[in-house]
DNA sequence: GTTCGGATCTTCT
DNA sequence: GAAGATCCGAACC
């Protein structure tokens, strides 16, 4: 697949909706980050009425982004060393976000290799902290407007089938672990790890 | 194949 | 002082 192949993602998707439903919408959605990305194939949505959640508890300094206006980044420091990018959805001052979990890399594969350290193409993007270190996401990117450079979106042709959505629970998360607020492409191998793991 | 610990730092108690 | 929306490599089946 091209960049010709593809159409600017304004035109088709909304930041607008709760998070679960913009995370389902997002799967098979190329994010390019200076160029440099892929499809996405894995998403989790989170949003302030849930523990799990960054914005739980009310705007803070660190959060304040989640609160700002739907489609901008969210990125947040993951363990001291990992930068996770989220995208800000619902209307302003709601505290929801999605999560990219994993893409399918596609543009600027030798840049991602280099940034990665690593040849392996399904480990670049399969991950939230491999997707940061790939597409050179960090502290600066936060708050910033995705449907302007350094981002781009670009969603699948209209007349395409609909992807096949897989969902399951969220990963690495030990509050509100009932919500099945993971999402990702059927039968991808890009994923950070497979769904319904041992069938 | 799986399990385990270390890295590293911000936030909250 | 502990926990956390993680990743990596070593050790061990």
């Amino acid at each position: 697949m091209t960049a010709a192949d593809l159409l600017p993602a304004a035109l088709t998707i909304g930041f607008d909706g709760p998070s679960h439903e913009v995370a389902r919408r997002l799967i098979g959605v190329t994010l390019l980050v200076d160029g440099v990305g892929g499809r996405i194939v894995e998403t989790e949505a989170y949003d302030s009425t849930e523990p799990a959640a960054h914005s739980f508890g009310g705007p803070r300094p660190r959060n304040v982004a989640l609160f700002g206006p739907p489609g901008h980044a969210y990125v947040y420091r993951s363990y001291g060393i990992h930068w996770c990018l989220n995208f800000v959805c619902r209307e302003s001052g709601h505290g929801a976000g999605v999560l990219i979990r994993a893409l399918e890399p596609t543009h600027g594969l030798a840049r991602m290799r280099e940034r990665r350290g690593l040849d392996d193409l399904r480990l670049l993007c399969a991950g939230p902290g491999r997707v940061g270190q790939a597409l050179g996401v960090d502290d600066s990117f936060n708050g910033k407007a995705l449907d302007a450079p350094p981002f781009a979106l670009l969603a699948r042709p209209g007349d395409r089938p609909p992807l096949a959505v897989e969902v399951g629970p969220r990963i690495g998360i030990s509050k509100a672990i009932e919500l099945p607020w993971r999402f990702g492409e059927k039968g991808s191998r890009f994923l950070s790890k497979p769904f319904r793991p041992a069938g």
